[in-house]
DNA sequence: TCTGGGGTCCTAGGACCC
DNA sequence: TCTGGGGTCCTAGGACCC
């Protein structure tokens, strides 16, 4: 079962606010350049669309509502109806924050067939937050995406194994998740433009074509898939912490940069901090105002999670880059992560680093970002950043949401 | 008055080792 | 007296997801 909440975020804003109900609103962050994070289906009807920005929006609806995003209410939310997923089976699986695949196949005993677990769970989300979802149950995780997706809002869609090759038949390959725009240009070069197409088309010349790819494309185009729902206890350790920002306008001043540079670092740091990883890798992210965007990357002996250090390394990486134009965005990203613990340095330098790091680290938990922070950050105003539905939440507890 | 931010996975080329 | 072949690791970039 694949269950998407309908407009998350804008949904959550009208029923928290009654004045926006029925109307064509639209999410965004507070940043200076931001874009539409989430819009009412009255927004859609004017064709607003999540990734415009702002005035683009505001040109498809001139009466369109602008909403600043509240991080923490749909965090919020989102952790309640999970619970409610979970009152049915402990297996789900969260894909994102308004996202999920539950595997309902040993809870039938308990709760009934699975379009009865469905119609269960979309009425209780309904009268504890009257939110809508669409709910797609079928044989596998592919096809219940696919289902979920065919009836919006507020659906209920079930593709039954004897149905799979009926209905793949004339799907369009770009509804299925994990064909996006480039791919779905090749393979229409190729003549392929259904799942049906998809399927038939011989597996030898998508392999060549595509390497591994290849040979996963023909079983999405069959609508085969054998992944098994992941929760989250089971899931691989993250892997990477990374922070990225546009800034408010390009900068050129290298002390101006730094100062962006060493604010990421904090947030980075501080993500691994609390997640009790350390990582080796830094790297840096640079986009140009004409949209060119590269990065460089340096890896370090010992792992790392302190701010000071992740900042040292990102300031060196960035020096070696001969900067072209003025900076529009800036990102720090820490990888190969380690799970932090015996190998700590009991160096007393370090101990002392590392307990200070905890008392920042603490005192920002309880009063929000970079109430405490370094000197050089004092007067930098941090901006609540854009939020996009793919955070999860455990990622979205670290968010300023001031 | 242009175009967010968080990830994962895959590929390709080069360094390095045996 | 003219250049193998296997492997791993690192870096950079890009596709894709929300």
């Amino acid at each position: 079962m694949h269950i998407d909440m309908n407009a998350f975020f804008a949904s959550v804003e009208q029923q928290a606010n009654p004045e926006l109900r029925g109307k064509p609103i639209a999410v965004i962050g507070a940043a200076k350049r931001t874009v539409v994070t989430t819009c009412s289906y009255e927004a859609r009807a004017f064709g607003v669309r999540t990734g415009m920005n702002s005035w683009e929006a505001q040109k498809m609806c001139p009466q369109l509502i602008f909403v600043v995003g509240n991080n923490r209410k749909y965090t919020w939310t989102s952790t309640q109806i999970i619970g409610i997923m979970r009152e049915f089976t402990p297996q789900v699986e969260v894909f994102s924050i308004d996202e999920a695949f539950l595997d309902v196949t040993g809870s039938r005993a308990l709760f009934g067939p699975p379009e009865e677990i469905a119609r269960q769970i979309k009425q209780r989300i309904r009268e504890r937050f009257g939110l809508t979802c669409s709910v797609g149950v079928a044989p596998n995780k592919l096809l219940a995406k696919l289902a979920s997706d065919m009836q919006k809002p507020d659906g209920l869609t079930v593709i039954r194994p004897e149905e799979v090759a009926t209905v793949l038949e004339r799907v369009p390959i770009k509804d299925l998740c994990g064909i996006g725009p480039k791919l779905q240009k090749q393979l229409t070069t190729l003549g392929i433009r259904s799942c049906g197409d998809l399927g038939r088309f011989p597996v030898p010349i998508l392999k060549r074509k595509f390497g591994v790819v290849g040979e996963k494309l023909h079983y999405m185009g069959l609508g085969e898939d054998d992944s098994p729902v992941v929760p989250e206890e089971e899931a691989d350790e993250v892997k990477t912490v990374g922070h990225s920002t546009t800034l408010d306008k390009d900068l050129s001043d290298r002390g101006e940069i730094l100062k962006i540079m060493l604010q990421l670092s904090e947030m980075v740091g501080r993500r691994a901090r609390r997640y009790g990883v350390a990582g080796k890798t830094i790297t840096v992210t640079v986009r140009y105002p004409d949209f060119t965007t590269f990065s460089r990357q340096e890896s370090r002996a010992s792992a790392t999670n302190s701010s000071e250090e992740i900042y040292q390394d990102a300031v060196r990486i960035l020096d070696g880059i001969e900067l072209e134009q003025p900076v529009r965005l800036l990102g720090v990203r820490l990888s190969k992560l380690s799970q932090q613990g015996e190998q700590l340095s009991l160096l007393e330098q370090d101990r002392k680093k590392a307990l200070l790091a905890g008392a920042m680290d603490q005192v920002n938990d309880r009063f929000g970002e970079f109430s405490v922070t370094f000197g050089t950050l004092v007067g930098t105003a941090s901006g609540a950043k854009v939020i996009s539905p793919a955070w999860r939440p455990e990622g979205l507890r670290n968010v300023d949401v001031e």
